[in-house]
DNA sequence: GACGATACGGAAGCTCGATTCCGTTTGTCA
DNA sequence: TGACAAACGGAATCGAGCTTCCGTATCGTC
């Protein structure tokens, strides 16, 4: 996933350094932004010429993949946070509130969510079992104390999270967390 | 919105019979690929050449807006079969499910669902106010009888169909109607 | 402090699709 | 049926972005 963990020789301290700062600078544009920020406003933004980005990344989807998997990750300690709430219920409240947080924020995720199915049929692109496995446990947990719908598994919530993230996307301010409840309401056994 | 509806000369029979074969072929080919299907793709489908389209309509833009109109027609239709439900709740659900069924199939209409802020803000450019008066009366009926949230109104709800439309995106055949469920039961008060 | 390997910047190239243009064809009207 | 306007087809043009390339600058090592 990420280039090269293994065997040859580290990177200059000059290319480590702006290796970080695309990603940086990638991370800010494409959460304002999503898939159609520019490849040079990125690169100016991180203060580097366009070549650099690419001596980093061979193609922008490699780099949209990168922060894909920083996004996932996050997902995954937000769900493993939830799981440590007592009450099943309640976890999933929390993971889906804070969701609904998260996606106001990030129009790169919203996108990658609306790709759904590309990416995660295709599990060799993003690695993203961490997530799936912690939201299954989480939905798992649920079902087991009869809280959720049964009729309720990971991939038609995921579904539902894609649509709050829809419906998140041309929204007056605050008003998110009313998809939020809605969505929990209807969740609910 | 439609082409001339007033003075210039009628047209001629053949370029009436490619107005309508470019519409149809386009409605087909928008509905099952989005926006990203090709202005020769849609030519070659209608049988004429790109330059025939560009004849009838000015950009592709233009033409996506009239099958956006004619899809905010067949929803306000949708939407006065509702209101002639005698119970206000029956009425949304019938709407809500039957909009999760076109959507399934129809790709265009979800697209441009996903661009509301820019369809609805600006009613310059689709004319959308019989969609929006009828919907509003069905949920106003629903508030007013007590079994709607009160905090939904039609930007909140237009939001929640995104959702949904979203949802409905890369979901396995059937399962459209679990997430129309799922809303409702959010719905209702 | 010199040399080779690495990395950099950003102009040029390439691809893909929308749109334009114009020589040819077809419909209409007398 | 002939003349003219209207419409047609589709090759050529244009623009937008991603990606490549290469001359120059920098790093790390001896």
């Amino acid at each position: 996933m990420t280039t090269a963990p293994s065997s040859p020789r580290p990177l200059r301290a000059d290319a480590r350094r702006n290796r970080r700062r695309v990603l940086d600078a990638a991370r800010v544009a494409f959460e304002e932004g999503g898939n159609d920020v520019q490849m040079e406003d990125i690169a100016k933004r991180a203060g580097v010429g366009v070549g650099t980005i690419y001596r980093h990344f061979p193609t922008k989807q490699a780099l949209i993949d990168e922060l894909t998997a920083e996004w996932m990750a996050d997902g995954a300690a937000k769900a493993a946070d939830a799981l440590k709430e007592p009450d099943p219920w309640d976890g999933v409240v929390l993971f889906v509130r804070r969701s609904a947080e998260i996606m106001v924020r990030n129009r790169g995720l919203r996108e990658v969510f609306g790709d759904v199915g590309q990416l995660f049929e295709d599990d060799a692109r993003v690695q993203n079992h961490d997530l799936q496995d912690k939201v299954t446990a989480l939905l798992d947990r649920a079902h087991a104390a009869g809280v959720l719908r049964p009729d309720v598994g990971v991939n038609e919530f995921r579904a539902l999270m894609c649509g709050l993230a829809m419906a998140v996307t041309n929204t007056p301010p605050g008003a998110h967390q009313l998809y939020a409840d809605v969505i929990l309401k209807g969740l609910k056994t």
